[in-house]
DNA sequence: CGACAAGTTGACGCACGTCAAGGCCGGTGG
DNA sequence: CCACCGGCCTTGACGTGCGTCAACTTGTCG
């Protein structure tokens, strides 16, 4: 499928033990929805970083929800320039728009190992027919993350450099947040700088300088291909960030 | 509501008469299909060039499907800078964003004289519960304008200026194509320069010298705040476009 | 030990931004 | 009728934010 080992393992969490689902940002199933989602549930698949989940072009019977770990999506030119489109964490779907429109139209990879529940996309229609209020809750996952690109577009149309990396670190560790990704031992946010550079538009090295700044105004830290937020209000000063308000959102 | 003149018409179009439905580009509909989405509709809305249809931060009661104009969706900064985020076509569902998560995200402002069928927003989840095929649907259209927001991003981040403006022309009389908008006499793509500068994030003056570059190779032409492409290969071949094969959508 | 991935830094160049001025044209009002 | 204005496009001169090139560091893995 792609570079990096991969395997699929029988089934490990029932959905019933969903650790997210004991989230307080998930809603709640009803005992029909989640019995629904069980027999939907096909089985777990596990990658280790770098491992590439689904290919520009390709199609892909599956779909996925992200139970562990974090990937991104992105996008190439046929002369390699590389743009990551989003990031993927927790709670997030995978592979919907190559489930609805058959082929898909950017790639995913992992940015550290991942466990991800895998659905049969076929099985799809009869969710829509079945469960109303999961098929709601799907579009209202597209729709969130249409309204995430919109944000990452305005940030790389019309943010500079230096807005666009305290963007981008703040982005990611409010999404880590609401995914219930803090207290864990993870040690921040596991990106390279060309990871950065390759989501806001930029080089290489005028990332890296820039991020420096940030560093040496105690803003963030970097280490080991880790990204940790120091002063988050600060970022959010510097990225004219506005925040939103968090509703508990769906999640499959 | 905006600036311009806006006024609220009773209904004009009957569903079933819908000349949108007649394009080969969208999909049929059942007859009880029809007869929901004539029910769902609850008027018309047609505005002015240059007003206002949805407001940044704002709570609107309705979705709406784009009959016939053009218009756009865009996003600014507090300083003033606008990015431009996507663009609105006949068949084109608008609000959608707003009508889930409550508070709009982005505003949308007409390009041309539109009109729009008005549905209301408390209805959608009616439409969930009795006709899963256009709660598919509706699924769809966000997923595809996903894609788009990708493919956008994409040209933001990583291509040229030369490129993003080829790209943007070619992607939206592409567009305009399958909205079946070509041999009426629409002259072509009612844009100024100001519109394309802030979509691919550049400035007036470098977007004005950009495109003049494609006039002078006779790509395309323009004239009285519309552009028309001459030679879309050419454009095509600029911007490393890729065709993507094109089903029937739906539409509501 | 070499090889490779990730980060760092300085020197230099260019694609784009900014500033400024002017042209064209349709609309409005004297 | 002309005078004036505002929206849109155009062009030149100049400045700068970011890209490119190149070299070096550090850590990790074999």
């Amino acid at each position: 499928m792609g570079r990096g080992t991969e395997r699929r393992a029988a089934r490990q969490i029932a959905c019933s033990e969903c650790p997210l689902r004991r989230l307080a940002t998930f809603r709640d199933f009803s005992r029909s929805e989640l019995a629904f989602v069980a027999d939907f549930k096909k089985g777990e698949l596990s990658v280790d970083r770098g491992a590439s989940l689904l290919i520009e072009g390709a199609h892909n019977p599956h779909l996925y929800t992200v139970l562990s770990g974090w990937g991104f999506r992105y996008k190439m030119l046929v002369d390699g320039r590389r743009q990551i489109v989003n990031y993927i964490m927790p709670g997030d779907l995978v592979g919907l728009q190559g489930s609805l429109m058959g082929e898909m139209a950017h790639s995913v990879e992992a940015l550290s190992p991942m466990v991800l529940c895998v659905f049969e996309r076929d099985h799809l229609m009869s969710l829509f027919r079945e469960y109303p209020t999961l098929a709601y809750d799907i579009t209202w996952i597209a729709s969130r993350e249409e309204s995430m690109l919109d944000e990452n577009l305005l940030t790389v149309g019309r943010r500079s450099a230096l807005e666009r990396v305290a963007y981008l670190i703040a982005f990611l560790a409010s999404r880590a947040d609401s995914a219930g990704l803090v207290g864990r031992n993870d040690l921040g946010i596991p990106i390279t700088q060309q990871h950065v550079a390759d989501t806001l538009g930029l080089s290489l090295v005028h990332t890296n300088k820039t991020i420096r700044k940030l560093i040496n105004q105690d803003m963030l830290s970097w280490g080991d291909g880790n990204c940790t937020v120091l002063d988050r209000k600060a970022l959010h000063r510097l990225a004219k960030w506005r925040d939103e308000e968090r509703l508990p959102r769906p999640f499959i």
